[in-house]
DNA sequence: TCGATATTGGACTGATCAGTCCGAAATAAG
DNA sequence: CTTATTTCGGACTGATCAGTCCAATATCGA
């Protein structure tokens, strides 16, 4: 009986995703929202509710996104020391894209809301919370390894490789050289498993 | 002849920039500007001229007190990797304060205003630079004293060294622990100089 | 004391914001 | 074809935004 609904949702909510990675928050506007989605202000409220509710489920959409392409290698069981390799070559490749400039969706709400928007705080929180999580299992992996020698522990390295991670992203915002964000990623790699120094040294 | 002026500029300006760094541009109103900083509509546009070119004198206004406060270390003339270290723990200090929670107002202007505000992306480019510039000259010095056993460049080194302190501060306004910060300063530092490894193997 | 001049308070503007609401249109079951 | 049901377009709301403007006010030199 319904009359048919006009739109794809998943279709709407990327393009929803797109436009806040874009803008942030704020900056993006409902009229940007209405005009990047091609709905109307009845469909758009009818079928997301608001637009921090819009938000919320783009996070998600990011999320998923996420975990599907760069940081896909790290939830991997048995992940080691070649997959966080491959996370931030993953990383550099999409920062090297047009797009790439945008930095991180989650990172940038955390920034513009982190203070200020609890659902919001926590939305990007679980998805740290994820990301971390992987590198460390990875890390534990490569120490028994032995690709990783740093003695630190697994949780430790984790929070310092997201934070590279995080001072990537929001350097690739601020429109950083490729060369810039390669030479963070070698030497952050490099303090995970550093050459034997000048060695023969006692 | 002329009624003296009832605010001083610089108190002002300082309330300003604590209103600005702790919501960030767009989320920090004018009427919010006014009533932190007490003045009227007319005065503050007659004074500073408008919103952004308030944000801009307070950019630099933050400059300064990042410069003659835990930034300084670095630009002293010889710094090594003792004043790096300083510099970290000045940080770590700050950011366990109540109002360390904001991060840093460049990086957080940054995040929301890189992209699409020219003057703005000027300003905290400028910033980096000389954070940067300072890392790099700590680090050459500490290099050549053998403090500092990493030998990627002092550039390199000096882009790592800021890219841990651009996530640090978003880390912190995003409410990270203590220990967090710690461990992440931790790593980094030990990246520099490395521990020799297992040693005696070869 | 007085007048020239800058500061100040606050009303005002037009734009834009997120969000509401309802009539018109479209559809599918009967 | 009719009708129940949902979607859709767009007008509308009240709040808030940055910014303008001017009359009232206060001050200082003379």
């Amino acid at each position: 009986m319904p009359r048919t609904r006009e739109f794809d949702r998943a279709a709407v909510l990327d393009k929803a995703m797109h436009a806040f990675w874009e803008g942030g928050y704020r900056a993006t506007s409902l009229d940007h929202l209405l005009a990047a989605t091609g709905l109307s202000k009845s469909s758009l409220y009818d079928t997301f509710g608001g637009k921090q509710a819009l938000l919320l489920e783009c996070l998600d959409a990011y999320a998923r996104q996420l975990f599907a392409g760069p940081i896909e290698p790290l939830l991997r069981a048995g992940a080691t020391f070649d997959d966080i390799r491959e996370v931030f070559t993953r990383i550099l490749a999409h920062a090297a894209t047009p797009a790439g400039r945008r930095g991180c969706l989650a990172n940038t709400c955390m920034g513009e809301l982190g203070g200020s928007d609890a659902a919001v705080s926590a939305a990007t929180g679980a998805i740290v919370e994820r990301i971390e999580s992987g590198f460390a299992a990875a890390v534990a992996t490569a120490q028994a390894r032995g690709e990783i020698t740093n003695p630190e522990s697994p949780a430790v390295l984790a929070r310092f490789l997201f934070n590279t991670l995080s001072g990537l992203n929001l350097a690739a915002r601020a429109g950083a050289s490729h060369d810039r964000l390669q030479d963070i990623v070698r030497v952050t790699l490099d303090a995970l498993a550093p050459a034997p120094a000048v060695a023969h040294t006692e």
